[in-house]
DNA sequence: AGTTAAACCTGGTTGC
DNA sequence: TGCAACCAGGTTTAAC
């Protein structure tokens, strides 16, 4: 569910209300994508700092509790396909599909993730496991200014699978999942099967300002809601209502006025005009 | 080493 | 109406 935009407008939802907090309690509920490799209880006490975001993963500081003999470290957290996060008072009851509480003295941030695909994995720092293991092999941000049209270029020509396909590995750039390769590809005009080695320089560039400009969107509109995402005060995405391509599959292209066509890459469907996206 | 399939889970929708 | 099949925003792991 939840893409870059998704989680970066959740991480804004929930820094600055959490920032400066102290961790009351915390508590496990069914068993997530890993363990949370820690006992729920040690997290108490201490003081929470600046969330940051790396990709699709949210990292959450947490300072060592004051005169205790634990050492300082934080929660990585991913969303998986259907989480999310909710900052609460804490006073609704925790229901079937509630897996995390972490109750401050700022209100109480809860993780609901029907299919648990989710994690949240206590790591000292994200320079060590496994939050360092996890985030190794994540591509560039998006919207790093290191990264360059040619630098793009080159690394896309390192990959021989389907454009559509590298976009959404992660390994090349990360934050695009299956709506924003999708929507980036058609505002680009770019084939989704093309080879991703076979994109020449100025497509690539285009490539990248594309997707820069859909997750920009993205993010202008609190991300897109298809089924489960509300951001962290329960408020729903807009994006969706404006997808080029995405879940559009049998209608007019709105911007040539082909048809959208749907197919299977990688055992995700993927959503094009055959119209304006060429080889 | 890179690419592809299988796996992890649950719930909503579709179709017979 | 009932139930089986299929579909869904992600990523790791195993297997070519």
């Amino acid at each position: 569910m939840p893409e870059m935009p998704e989680v970066e407008v959740t991480r804004t939802g929930i820094d600055g209300p959490l920032r400066g907090a102290c961790v009351l309690a915390a508590r496990m509920g069914k068993p997530l994508r890993w363990p949370l490799g820690v006992a729920p209880e040690s997290l108490v006490g201490r003081r929470i700092g600046p969330v940051t975001r790396r990709g699709k993963y949210l990292w959450l500081p947490l300072d060592a509790a004051p005169g205790a003999s634990a050492s300082g470290g934080g929660l990585l957290l991913h969303l998986g396909m259907s989480g999310s996060l909710a900052l609460t008072d804490g006073h609704a009851p925790a229901g079937p599909h509630d897996h995390f509480d972490l109750v401050t003295s700022a209100g109480t941030l809860r993780l609901t993730d029907p299919r648990r695909f989710g994690a949240v994995v206590w790591s000292a720092s994200l320079a060590e496991d496994p939050a360092a293991k996890l985030l190794a092999p994540l591509g560039a941000e998006p919207f790093d200014p290191m990264l360059t049209d040619a630098g793009f270029h080159a690394a896309l020509h390192r990959h021989r699978a389907a454009v559509k396909t590298v976009l959404l590995g992660g390994k090349v750039v990360v934050g695009a999942g299956n709506i924003y390769a999708c929507e980036a590809l058609h505002a680009a005009g770019i084939h989704p099967m093309l080879r991703s080695d076979r994109l020449s320089r100025p497509r690539a560039a285009r490539l990248l300002a594309a997707l820069r400009a859909t997750l920009a969107q993205a993010l202008e509109l609190g991300g897109s809601t298809l089924r489960d995402f509300r951001d962290a005060h329960g408020v729903s995405g807009g994006f969706q209502d404006q997808a080029g391509v995405y879940g559009r599959a049998g209608q007019d292209c709105r911007r040539c006025g082909g048809t959208v066509r749907r197919v299977v890459q990688g055992q995700r469907a993927t959503y094009y005009c055959a119209g304006c996206q060429t080889r």
